[in-house]
DNA sequence: GCGACAG
DNA sequence: ATCTTGTCGC
């Protein structure tokens, strides 16, 4: 009669111990991470712009990844981790590659890096150990970046420890700062621009990342959020110019392709 | 105290 | 994340 409620203090502590371990590491990365552009590349010129002369030998932004991974119906516990590489011209997959792994932490509001990030990273890290040519110049990542609790989410992780540049690109918005989707409908629908990209500004007066409103099909935006070395402003441009449905080409491939690796490996 | 909470 | 058919439309 007593050991049960005795484990459970036990266990609780325990998932206590774990929780403000992670939080540590979070805190700590989040010292290295970059909120303003820092690459070496630009964004190709846009059709309506006039190509100006002499800045030919710059470095254009070519190679974008996307991540994201995937689960078994019947065991959850296993996941396929996929990164493509996209030419960001032609939205075309130049590269794919993934891992089917089990998982065995759990998945916890605010800690989605401590499940998924270890996968991804080893499949860059795989990429780059080959000097792959393809390895992406910017990479986006199905979940936030600053968009979280302690401003530093899944996108964040990834950048800081592979020292990349990322974009958090999320389907839902994890409810930060007194925004929920309600207040983002309001602000949505208030807007009377015909922009479909709006800032999320919380009750602290920081701003979060952006609401957008994809390709007129969707009423439901996606949550875009800053992940490492972009300021928003580039995270929202690259997104823009990725987006052919309602999700960027870059992790709707990845996670096209790490469902259907999925199902051809069972 | 209760609910909310990326994937 | 995952379970799921047809359907409306470009």
């Amino acid at each position: 009669m007593t050991r049960k409620p005795l484990l459970q203090s036990v266990i609780a502590l325990l998932n206590f111990r774990v929780h403000n371990k992670w939080i540590g590491i979070q805190d700590s990365l989040k010292r290295q991470l970059i909120t303003e552009d820092d690459f070496k590349w630009r964004l190709p010129p846009k059709m309506n712009e006039r190509e100006k002369e002499g800045s030919n030998c710059e470095i254009l932004l070519k190679y974008v990844g996307g991540v994201d991974l995937s689960f078994s119906k019947e065991d959850s516990s296993i996941a396929c981790g996929t990164l493509v590489v996209l030419d960001f011209q032609t939205l075309k997959v130049v590269y794919e590659d993934s891992s089917i792994v089990r998982l065995h932490i759990p998945y916890l509001p605010g800690f989605l890096a401590f499940r998924e990030a270890p996968v991804l990273l080893e499949l860059l890290d795989k990429m780059k150990k080959n000097a792959h040519p393809f390895y992406p110049q910017l990479l986006m990542v199905d979940g936030n970046g600053l968009l979280h609790p302690r401003a530093f989410g899944l996108a964040c992780h990834i950048g800081v420890l592979a020292d990349l540049p990322t974009v958090g690109v999320g389907k839902n918005l994890h409810h930060v700062d007194g925004l929920t989707q309600s207040r983002v409908r309001e602000i949505l629908q208030a807007a009377d621009s015909p922009e479909n990209v709006l800032p999320l500004i919380g009750d602290s007066g920081c701003t979060w990342g952006a609401a957008m409103q994809s390709s007129q099909g969707s009423l439901k935006p996606i949550f875009i959020s800053v992940g490492h070395r972009v300021s928003l402003a580039t995270a929202i441009e690259t997104v823009k110019m990725t987006c052919r449905f309602r999700v960027p080409e870059p992790t709707r491939q990845a996670d096209i392709r790490s469902r259907e690796r999925l199902r051809n490996h069972q």
